[in-house]
Parts: structure tokens; sequence; C-alpha cells
RNA sequence: GGCGGGGUAGCCAAGUGGUAAGGCAGGGCUCUGCAAAAGCCUCAUCCGUCGGUUCGAUUCCGACCCUCGCCUCCA
């Protein structure tokens, strides 16, 4: 069966067969152009952001996994209302004090300006785009190929719209400002309204239209370009099509296109963008008349649901508006936030909480363990997969990405493995074929190594002194044993041996005082990290 | 008001016209001097409510209740 994932354009399941099946990489793979909808770099993104990061960065990997060569594109909004708004509250504080240089902490930065120096957009956006690569690197997502910022593309943009000026598809208004025109596009028999439902006449869209918005010919047309105003600051380019800065939807129709051709494969966001945002980068894009006949702008749209933190819709006031940072803060790994994630269908409303993250450490821990001793099994060898379970796990994820299915194949498998790694009939050959089974898998979850992960295997593990054979200490952890740690177990296993148990068990209690946990196994005392 | 998702064990969450995956928590057990964030086993006569179709429905149809989202910046 092939991959087949859901398409809001036919609102079904359909194979995903590349738009271009003739354009294979150097490799020979087939290639496949992806575009993301990426953040609004004015604060630091929330867990529900990195849903969809998270998402994207599973659509990739899976991609990747079936064989694809992907061109991955996210863009970063650098220039948007809320921005510009954030950046000339900071100034209108600074302008009080021109005359000696101010330094003050922005996000996980300190900026420093001259004296008549001011806060530059670019230098506030910079702060938590950089932010947001830290988090991405934190959940374990690949950097996207491409990262444009709409701010390095006015030209492209400017063109898109003069393009659609050109065909009659856009209008420019009294203020200077360029808006698209949803009836002259649906005059030229093109179809506005693909992703979603709508009915024209029921949208109750006239009762909510921003009162700035008076110059445009009808409530659902939408800014290409917005004239400068005085609130705009510093922030205006001066274009063919007057001072002013580029509309929101605008920027990923002419970024996409510049960076992978006027017709790609796949875009994805959350949810909340199909109306209006990817609605009306359809509109831009195929009004522009760029494609090629009878091709789309984009063949597959993917949308991400949205997720309620404990229950409810995130709020501050509800104390459930969690950041990345928010959560490390609590303890919380990028890993166990990234499983946790993972661990839900993308179009399902999806019930974040601490409890749901606390399980997620649990389960991690069993699947950690269980490679641990693989591990000390193959010695860290990998031949072949196991095909019964490549085969599940595939057919999980060619259906729409079923990763509780994926997940289920994964833990009955672990299951089993624990079975024979107890009843001592898991061969060395056997456990070579498991490691690299989930070497395979890991590619595509890519949960970051844990602890018995990556443990120290065999080789240069320090043995109880005097003991005959040796008895080696394992070090289930990823950090080396402090030599203090070391000591400790060393008395231990001298108390135990002289049936001392309570200074035995009082030594277990300090090793935990300095955040380790030992395990006696059939091999030896075994030190993880608290 | 229009459109679109959901309601499955204490919690999270798959799934099927033939009698309910997986994870967490809980319970039991094993190894152990004792332990374990170690392992195994166990844990929904039942899938929002009420009707209908069917030999048989949690799965199909209808009605209703509840809930979330979009229609406006929003992942």
């Amino acid at each position: 069966m092939p991959l087949q994932l859901y398409n809001t354009l036919t609102r079904s399941v359909v194979p995903f067969e590349p738009l271009f099946p003739e354009n294979r990489d150097p490799a020979g793979k087939q290639t496949v152009g992806m575009y993301c909808c990426g953040p609004t770099v004015y604060d630091y993104g929330h867990i529900g952001n990195f849903r969809t990061f998270v998402f994207a960065d599973l659509v990739r990997r899976y991609l990747e996994f079936r064989g694809y060569a992907v061109r991955h594109v996210m863009n970063i909004t650098d220039v948007e209302d809320k921005i510009i708004r954030k950046v000339s509250d900071r100034n209108s504080a600074i302008a009080h004090n021109p005359a000696s240089t101010t330094t003050f902490p922005l996000g996980d930065e300190v900026v420093t300006l001259l004296p008549g120096q001011f806060l530059s957009l670019e230098r506030f956006t910079s702060v938590f785009s950089n932010a947001f690569m830290r988090d991405l690197d934190l959940l374990a997502c690949q950097r996207p190929h491409d990262l444009p910022k709409a701010t390095d593309y006015i030209p492209q943009i400017v063109a898109l719209i003069e393009k659609l000026v050109a065909r009659g598809m856009a209008y420019k208004t009294p203020d200077g400002s360029v808006y698209f025109s949803i009836e002259k596009y649906r005059g030229c028999g093109c179809k506005y309204g693909q992703l979603v439902n709508l009915n024209f006449d029921a949208m109750r869209v006239g009762e909510r239209v921003a009162s700035d918005e008076y110059d445009k010919e009808s409530v659902a047309d939408f800014a290409l370009w917005k004239a400068r105003v005085p609130e705009d600051g510093d922030v205006f380019w001066e274009t063919q099509l007057g001072e002013g800065r580029p509309g929101w939807h605008i920027e990923c129709s002419a970024m996409s296109m510049a960076l992978l051709g006027p017709s790609f494969d796949l875009h994805l966001g959350g949810e909340d963008l199909a109306f209006p945002h990817h609605e009306d980068e359809i509109a831009q894009s195929e009004g522009a008349g760029v494609q090629n006949s009878g091709q789309p702008f984009v063949k597959h749209w993917m949308h991400g649901s949205h997720l309620l933190v404990e229950g409810k819709k995130m709020s501050k006031s509800l104390g459930n508006y969690f950041t990345v940072r928010d959560l490390t803060t609590k303890g919380y790994t990028g890993r166990e936030i990234r499983f946790l994630l993972l661990s839900a269908h993308y179009r399902e409303t999806f019930n974040f909480t601490l409890a749901g993250l606390d399980g997620a450490r649990t389960a991690l821990a069993r699947l950690d363990e269980c490679i641990g001793k693989l591990q000390e099994i193959a010695k860290g060898r990998h031949t072949i997969e196991d095909s019964v379970v490549m085969e599940s796990f595939t057919s999980a994820m060619d259906d729409d990405l079923n990763v509780a299915r994926a997940w289920a194949v994964i833990f009955d498998w672990v299951r089993s493995l624990n079975r024979s790694i107890a009843s001592n009939t898991l061969t060395v050959g056997d456990a070579e074929v498991a490691l690299a089974t989930w070497h395979r898998i890991r590619a595509v979850f890519e949960i970051p190594a844990g602890q018995t992960d990556l443990a120290a295997i065999a080789g240069g593990t320090r043995c109880i002194p005097d003991t005959n054979p040796p008895i080696p200490v394992l070090n289930g952890s990823n950090e080396p044993i402090p030599e203090e740690v070391y000591q400790l177990v060393f008395q231990r296993y001298a108390a135990k041996k002289a049936k001392d148990f309570a200074r035995a068990d009082a030594i277990r209690g300090e090793l935990k005082t300095l955040g380790w946990i030992v395990e006696d196994t059939a091999k030896g005392p075994k030190l993880k990290r608290l």
C-alpha cells in the first residue's frame, strides 16, 4: 500500500504522489517540495506552535524514510503589525533618555543601544528568531533547508503584486495600499474557497471587520501591500508600489514560489491557517497565472489540529500557556515534549498535559531500558531490520501518519524483546536485528538518545576492586560517573558482603541525594541519573 | 447563524459490521538481604443518549445532548 495522506483540498485521505515524478535528485530519489508556514517572531513560540512544527518535521522525516528527497522550506515572518507595535513601544520608552547608552534584556539576549540609537526591527526579530531555532533544536526538529525571512524577499513580493495588478486581480486604494479582489479572481473562473466551505451569504464577516479596512471594495478582499502610515515608524520599503510594507499572506506565496517553483507538492500549517491565510495564498499564487496550465499552486495541503492544554484552550490567565522554556524550566526535556506531541494523530485535537509529560518520561524510560539492554547484548552492533516490525510500522505510518498505531507496534515489540531478554533467549543476532530496527524507526520519530541508550558498554567500565571475576559498575546514564559515586558503590558492595544491610541502604540513600539511582542487576550494580 | 472536528477504562489515545491497540496510573507477581524510575502478568461485557437498519453495531442511518475549532490576528 502506498503512503496515504489527508488532503484538505479534497477533504479525504489520498495516495501521496509527487507532483513531478520524473524529478530526481542525484541519488535517484524523487524530489518533493514542502512548505510549512513558520512563526511570526515577536515572542517565544508556545507549545501549540511547536505542535505544528514537530508535525511538519514528522512529515518530512517520514517522506525521507519513504525514500523521497524533500526540500523543506519554512518562512520567518519578521514584519507584521504586532512586531511593529512591540518595537515602537520599546522605542518610545527609550526615547525618554536618548543621550545615554541603553541596555535592556530582550528574550534571552541583552540589547545595547548607543546614544541616539533605537531598537531596529531586525534586531528585535533576531532575538525571537534565534530563540525559535533553539527551541526547534531542543525538540529535535531538523532545520528546514530554507528559512526565508519576509524582509529578504521584498522585491519578489512586489513583483508578484505587480503581476496581480497587471492581471486585474488587485487594485490600489487612495491611500496607496493594494488589495486582492476576490470578485475579479472568481470572475476569471477561479475558485475561492477550495480549502473551506464558504457560504458568503451566511458568513458573519461583516460583523467583525476591522475599522481600518474601510478602503476595501469588498470585505473579503485582503491586503497585499500596506501603504506606509506614521505608526510604522521607519518600517517601510520604498518600492515601485510606493512606500509601505507587504501584507501577511503575500510573503508565503512569494517565498514558496521563489524557492520551490510556482507549483509544488506539499504545504502545511496549523488548522487555523486554512482560512483565510492558505485560501488567500492559493488565490494570489494562482491568480498571478504563473503556473503551467493545469498545474495547481500546491498539490497537497495538510493542516495540523490545535492542542488543548490541561483540557482548555491555552490562555495566560488560566496558567496553561506554555512556551518550550516554561516546560524545560519545570524540568521536562525536549525529547519528552517531542514524544508527547508525537503520540497523537496530527488531525486530532490533542490534550497536552503535565501529567502526560510525566507519562512520556516513564514510557521513554521503558524504551531506553530495552534499547540499553540490546546495546549490551549486541555490543552496539546492528545488522538488518526485523521485516515484520518494519512492515507493521510502515503500514501504520502510511495510513495518514497514524503515530498512535505505530507506537503500539513499537511497544508491543519492546514487550516481546523484554520477554526474550528476561528468559535469556535473546541471541546476539536477535539483538543486532532489533537495534537495526530501532535505528530505522528512530530516524522517523527522532527521539533523541536517552540515558541507557548512550550507556557505555562493557569496555572501559570500572569494576569493583578485588572481585573475581571482576564485577563491573554499569553506567546507565549518559554522563561519566563521578569518583565519589564510584567510591560509594564500592563501599556499598563491601557492606552488602559483610551483610551490613543497614549501611548498604544508607549508602543507597546517599547516592540518591547525589542524584544517582543504583540498581542491583545480575551483571553488577547499575547506576542511573536521577 | 454558516461550516468542520470530537465524545472509547482513573487519565492520554488507536480501532473495527462479528464482539475493544498502545502508553500512564492502579492491582498482582518475579528477581532481590531489601529495593528499583528492572521485568512479567492483570486491568472497558463495553465505546455520549435515545431510536432505526442488521443474524449481529462501539463501528451504518436518524434525532438529541455535550464539547472543541474556523468564519477576525492566531500553529
